[in-house]
DNA sequence: ATATAATGTGTATGTAATACACAAAGAACT
DNA sequence: AGTTCTTTGTGTATTACATACACATTATAT
């Protein structure tokens, strides 16, 4: 391949992340606010360009780093986009990840070399005018979500070590934006044998407290759930 | 971005496209042959560099008509390949395809600038030295395939405009190398909506002639099917 | 007329999905 | 201690779908 072809000289490699955590019912994001040109001020799903050692995986969680500080995430690559006119600089095509994450314990950076804040955005609360072509591929990641939580395990990221029931069925709820019958959700879980109950009790106050429940750690292959 | 930045300049981009087809019970695989250095002589999946005034599904199908002559396919993007040492040369990522066509309407060009050769390949005939990682992309490829054809009914592509129960199960008996009941196959299907009789019979001889059938024009979103 | 080779069809059984209502546990209050 | 509040935990009946299975029908070839 001859390099110096200007039809095709001068491209670049991004990695984008849309990561996603459940808090208190809600669905949420992380976005990071751009410092630099272009798109000065504008708030993005946290990405960066591909070095040329490393794959696009390690890409995604070394940018995941810089950019947040969060690390020891699972991604999963759902789609590339490659508009020509997607960035306005340069020919740069985005490979786009997904992932969830529990975000109770994890402490996000607020200002980087290039980010000026990072926040954890509501879905309906997300800016309209995201940078790049970060809206479209957003829609497109929650849509991927969507669909791999109805047929993969993947919450399993999202929730702590014990969680209940209930909780497990809030996440898929707000998720799925769809309400669904206690009974039939417990009975279709279990029998997915994924999930164990610990015996232990969770500690409310208020009301009868919930078992909870962990993962069986033999279970890492996908299983279709809904 | 600094395109001057040794870790990431002189970046490619590349597009692969695993085309199926299924004949006489077959699935089979299109490659082509190449002429030039590296691999040379090695088969693999018809791939190009993306130019930069075009997405990456242009590309791909740019590329199809320069290197098979084969025009008008559907494609879906289904991975992205970035191992930095799957081209020798140079970095340079691939975004993978897959389609399926009826082949034999189809006249395939057999030499071109690039290419010495190129032919339909049972899969498993396909030479176990594929150039760069094209072993690797063609296994997904195969993944992939199976479960699109279990959730879409992308065979539409395949299959001729009147078509036969027995081909069509025999095609998803091909693809997924396993048997169905026939009863069964058909109980399910017909009831999918997606087909109707054309009350038009099979031109076959020694035996009773098949019902043809057709794809209901209305029907172009994805169903789940099996 | 008969043999051949493939197509077309129905029913019974098991399994999963859905719909639906009340008792139990602990905390808060009196 | 008893009552109220809030949320958890549970069973059954109905329906839809998946699976298993065998024989009659159609056209051709002899």
């Amino acid at each position: 391949m001859d390099i110096s072809n200007p039809r095709y000289k001068n491209q670049g490699i991004h990695v984008v992340c849309t990561l996603f955590t459940v808090r208190d019912g809600d669905v949420k994001v992380l976005l990071v606010q751009r410092s630099n040109k272009p798109y000065t001020d504008k708030w993005m799903l946290p990405s960066g360009a591909v070095y040329n050692d490393e794959d696009c995986e390690t890409a995604m969680k070394r940018e995941m780093i810089e950019k947040t500080g969060i690390s020891g995430i699972y991604v999963e690559q759902f789609h590339t986009f490659s508009d020509p006119k997607r960035s306005p600089l340069m020919r740069m095509i985005a490979v786009g990840y997904i992932g969830i994450v529990n975000s109770e314990n994890i402490k996000i950076k607020k200002k980087t070399e290039k980010t000026q804040n990072s926040e954890w955005f509501n879905l309906r609360d997300v800016p309209v005018d995201l940078a790049y072509d970060h809206r479209e591929i957003l829609l497109e990641a929650i849509e991927t979500m969507k669909r791999k939580i109805m047929k993969t395990p993947i919450v399993k990221s999202l929730l702590p070590k014990y969680f209940t029931l209930p909780e497990l069925q809030n996440v898929y709820e707000a998720i799925l934006n769809k309400k669904f019958d206690r009974r039939n959700f417990r009975k279709k879980f279990l029998q997915l044998d994924l999930i164990e109950n610990t015996g232990l009790m969770a500690d409310v106050k208020g009301h009868r407290p919930a078992n909870l429940y962990k993962f069986i750690a033999s279970n890492e292959h996908d299983v279709e759930i809904f």
